[in-house]
RNA sequence: GCGUCGGUGGUAGAGUGGUCAAUUACAACAGACUGUAAAUCUGUCGCCUCCGGGCUACGAAGGUUCGAAUCCUUCCCGGCGCA
């Protein structure tokens, strides 16, 4: 039995996307919905208030993380990772199993989330010579092991570990642990490193299970394969195939990659069940993953950028930094409702990250957030009144200007 | 007035004969960021450039030297001490 229930409103015609509701013991996510990421159990520079007063109804906090500081042991005396961060609403932990990959494969490589592959030569790479850059996590058949990168002290993570720790963080959904690939590894790894997932995702399902913790939280299966269609659908094929709870569909990408990898997926893993596409927040890729029937993003982007000072707008990105917004009393983008567009100029925004005051970091982020947050929603409700295409077009068009 | 210490690029502040167009920090200008090693990181930062280099520069003017931001002389300016 489900901790969750899922319902779809309406489908896209054609299309694989859909809207709908998934309700979790801590409430209802309105799908699809985009995840604000609050790693260490906060979403950087936010008050909880401050995000859910923004819209957002969900959180995502990384088990990895958290295992390291504060503790597992001490969430879960402390009343769970709701009390502890006095979040009511539905929370979501990471398995730890991008930090495989940015610990490890990526570590100290220009290799991130979304890689823009401009020289073919890149995809073909070599798992090479061991190992210009030490890397913090490695691989090992029955788990990983990570030197903690502030520290230095060493931690071995299984897939049962992964689950305990979750189990004990109390997230109304959690994660399988994966293996999160480098779009620059061989076939011949993807192929190993997907076949350690598959069993990977066995392990942690048995244990979620025998722990009889699924009646308050559910358990996601994580689908990888790289940006090869028979492995991704085969593992789309086996991850359905054990009694998850939901999917998410991971994976480190080359851009032009993204769409056809969710779309193979998402046309083998069953309609009713939730998918979350991790990692992936870009305005232009949660279009791609709406019309993919995607029903859950997360994404670093809008907080991380928002810090900077990198903020959205219907025109597309603006750097609030630069020269030409010191005296722009305008707010940072006219179609905005947030509270920042509705309350600060760009001239004051500009002021306040030039200054390193922590409320542009503050400011940066609830505008982004808002902005994708509210993006989804609307993408969202173009779906229930059948003019998704419209939306996306008339979006985008101004987007990508 | 005498003595003394000092005057370096937007700022602070290294450098005390060549490897100096000058360490570094900040500022400035731009860029990057997709399950957060990220309130972070990168590039540029005298002028010109066919990116090979060329030119003007370390208070000012002279001088010593193959060579000076660095040594000498005078002057200008500032701090301090004594009158």
């Amino acid at each position: 039995m489900s901790s969750l229930k899922f319902s779809i409103e309406k489908k896209l015609q054609q299309k694989l996307g859909r809207a709908g509701i998934l309700l979790t013991p801590h409430g209802a996510i309105h799908t699809p919905a985009f995840v604000s990421v609050g790693t260490k159990a906060a979403v950087k520079a936010l008050t909880p208030e401050e995000v859910r007063d923004l819209g957002a109804e969900v959180v995502l906090a990384n088990t990895y993380h958290l295992y390291l500081d504060p503790g597992p042991g001490r969430v879960k005396n402390l009343g769970g990772l709701h009390k502890f961060m006095n979040w009511p609403l539905p929370i979501m932990t990471d398995s730890g199993g991008f930090q495989v990959f940015s610990l490890g494969a990526a570590y100290g490589k220009g290799i991130s989330k979304v890689t823009q592959i401009t020289d073919p030569s890149l995809m073909i790479a070599e798992r090479s010579s061991e190992d210009e850059i030490p890397r913090l996590a490695k691989i090992g058949q029955d788990g990983v092991s990570f030197r903690s990168h502030h520290d230095g002290s060493l931690h071995y993570i299984t897939p049962e570990k992964s689950v305990e720790i979750q189990h004990d963080l109390g997230a109304d959904i959690i994660f399988a642990f994966d293996e999160c690939t480098s779009p620059t590894e061989t076939l011949k790894y993807q192929e190993e490193a997907l076949e350690r997932t598959h069993i990977w995702a066995k392990r942690s399902l048995e244990y979620h299970k025998s722990k009889g913790n699924s009646e308050r939280q559910a358990l996601f299966g994580i689908v990888q394969g790289g940006r090869d269609e028979g492995l991704r659908k085969k593992s789309a094929k086996y991850i359905s195939s054990l009694d998850f709870d939901g999917f998410g569909i991971g994976g480190s990408f080359a851009k032009e990659d993204m769409s056809t990898a969710v779309r193979w997926v998402n046309e083998v893993l069953p309609e009713d069940k939730p998918r979350h596409l991790l990692g992936i927040g870009e305005p232009e890729d949660l279009f791609m993953g709406v019309e993919n029937g995607v029903d859950l993003f997360d994404c670093v982007a809008p907080t991380r950028n928002g810090r900077g000072g990198t903020l959205y707008t219907h025109k597309g990105k603006i750097n609030i930094r630069n020269a030409e917004f010191r005296d722009d009393p305008t707010s940072i983008d006219s179609e905005c409702q947030c509270y920042v567009c509705k309350n600060y100029s760009r001239a004051y925004v500009c002021h306040l990250m030039r200054a390193h005051e922590m409320l542009g970091g503050t400011l940066g982020s609830i505008h982004n957030l808002y902005f994708i947050v509210n993006l989804v929603k609307r993408m969202r409700q173009s779906i229930l009144e059948d003019n998704f295409e419209k939306f996306k077009k008339e979006f985008l068009a101004r987007y990508l200007h």
